[in-house]
DNA sequence: GGACCTAAATTGTCCAGGACAAATCATTGA
DNA sequence: TCAATGATTTGTCCTGGACAATTTAGGTCC
């Protein structure tokens, strides 16, 4: 017998269309073509997926987002797979040399330490330091957003749980809303609204944003995420909003983004711009007409005067 | 030619999907069932939807929040469902006397009619106000806890429109984070871990647990929402939890609650206790076994000085 | 009248297998 | 080296059938 109790465990096609993010369709198409993954069946002949595989899957996201191939990576043992994901991450590992007043890496490594120790007192004591010393933009823009980068990547090589990465997420957001708080009303213009579309749950890099434009005055209106597109566009109206800046995390589809921001860019009047970041709009080619695109969080100070430059010598 | 631009733009299934909830499957049932939605066809054959489709989809969806059976709503005109739904709402209306020393509906009205009329500073400024009168847990029992089931029952009703209830959500969720964060540091037992299962992503109402909690001295370990149960176990262990404190909003299925919190308590130790509050298990008959149920905040310090009281009298 | 049980209707999800457009790769020619 | 073209890959959509789970309706007994 089998003392594991896990070994026992079978999900159905929609548990792990919700744990993996893969469609059902996707599911069964991987099944029919490349037969994998390989689920068992019940008593009404449907499928069960084992907790191996559906790890197998998750890992196999992992590698689709790093750019490999379904064809060439679907099929391979796990440990094949898991060799080339670190092979990848590390290859991938974005600049070496760290921009001007950028946190060291040394300094990242020791919040990654952190984190993985389970430090929660000491996690958050830091980050208010470092908030502290460097104010707030800086610290969005040279500590935030690299050690965000170094979370995603130890996600992805497998050195961090979910739940860790969850406990971070949650530490950040408190020590950045907490810093919003305490700045002064804005005071200029443009008046900007923050969300994402539906599918993007995460909101890191919004507050991050947020963060930003309040330090420099500008009158944010978060929405949170997830917001439809038609919503956005009554929002929109109803607060008179300048700009309208949506955020795309590394696991939102680019042929999604390009979808809701096309029809999005539709709904707003012409005056409304339209600004779109996070990692599905650095990886994209070009972004769809109309659409301003934020590489980097350091754009958005100049896009923001940019604006403001071009609004006060065309006032309306 | 029409003017209005909104009228020419057709949705795909997937787009469709993402903006009501309702799955494709569910979506081309009905259409085979009831004759709606009757989406016309593009240039691919493939199903578009018009925008006035997708509003009475999204009534209908709040209909059968309500109760009602789909075959009984699906079919009927626009006009017949909204006044439906304002009947059934006010018939559903609960607890016509307030509370002792609950704020006032007129109060609560006027919070909602801030909402309404987009009056974000307004509403902020209020907001702080009350919680400056109050202090933090009166404010989370007396004000939000009802101000957020008139705002769910003016959503019900179509009174207040998605964005309306995200920008709702968001300042409260930032008053509650930055009075968390004034708070001193934790200095008593027992150690809480704060999240809810996937398909949950509702999160104030662990907020306001939280702002309970943190000001009777607990410490609070926040994970954000839809934490896996396997890594609710996991992250239980790494932090010596003594207490897991699950919400359940009501668009929650209780079978689904049921399970969750069953698998969840097979996998935490024993001695770790399991509270588990929200909307869906108020209406559960009965608790799964070896699970705490939170019916009300006001019921959360009762629990705490109960858990204590166990807990210093059999020490470990 | 109410509690309890059974049969019928309702409703969401799953399945198979076909089709196709968009994206990507490989090849060729300038 | 770069651009254009054809082949391949890949995700999503479609139809129509099946069925388990839930809810409702009908009937019986206390």
């Amino acid at each position: 017998m089998n003392t594991d109790p896990l070994q026992d465990i079978h999900l159905s096609i929609s548990a792990v269309e919700r744990d993996t993010g893969l469609s059902k369709d996707t599911l069964r198409m991987w099944e029919r073509r490349y037969g994998f993954p390989s689920p068992t069946r019940d008593n009404n002949g449907e499928r069960a997926y084992s907790l191996t595989q559906v790890e197998k899957l998750r890992l196999i996201v992992r590698l689709l987002a790093l750019g490999h191939r379904p064809g060439k990576v679907i099929g391979l043992p796990t440990a094949a797979l898991e060799a080339m994901g670190s092979r990848t991450a590390a290859a991938t590992s974005s600049t070496p040399g760290s921009g001007p007043g950028e946190t060291e890496p040394a300094e990242i490594a020791g919040f990654l330490e952190l984190i993985r120790s389970h430090q929660l007192a000491g996690l958050r004591q830091r980050l208010l330091h470092k908030l502290a010393t460097e104010g707030l933009s800086r610290f969005v823009c040279a500590t935030v957003a690299p050690l965000n980068v170094a979370v995603g990547e130890a996600w992805i090589r497998g050195q961090l749980k979910v739940f860790e990465e969850h406990l971070y997420t949650e530490q950040i957001q408190s020590v950045l809303r907490t810093a919003i708080s305490a700045l002064p009303s804005p005071w200029q213009p443009p008046r900007v609204l923050l969300t994402s579309l539906p599918d993007e749950p995460h909101n890191l890099g919004l507050l991050m944003v947020e963060a930003l434009l309040a330090v420099e005055g500008a009158t944010c209106i978060p929405l949170g995420t997830e917001t439809p597109c038609d919503e956005i566009a009554r929002a929109a109206r109803a607060h008179q909003i300048d700009v309208v800046a949506l955020s795309f995390s590394a696991s939102f589809g680019p042929r999604q983004a390009w979808a809701g921001l096309t029809q999005l860019r539709g709904l707003l009047p012409e005056p409304t711009a339209l600004w779109a970041g996070g990692a599905t709009m650095a990886q994209l080619r070009k972004p769809p007409p109309g659409i301003d695109r934020v590489v980097a969080f350091t754009d958005l100070l100049w896009m923001l005067g940019q604006w403001r430059q071009t609004r006060s010598t065309e006032p309306c």
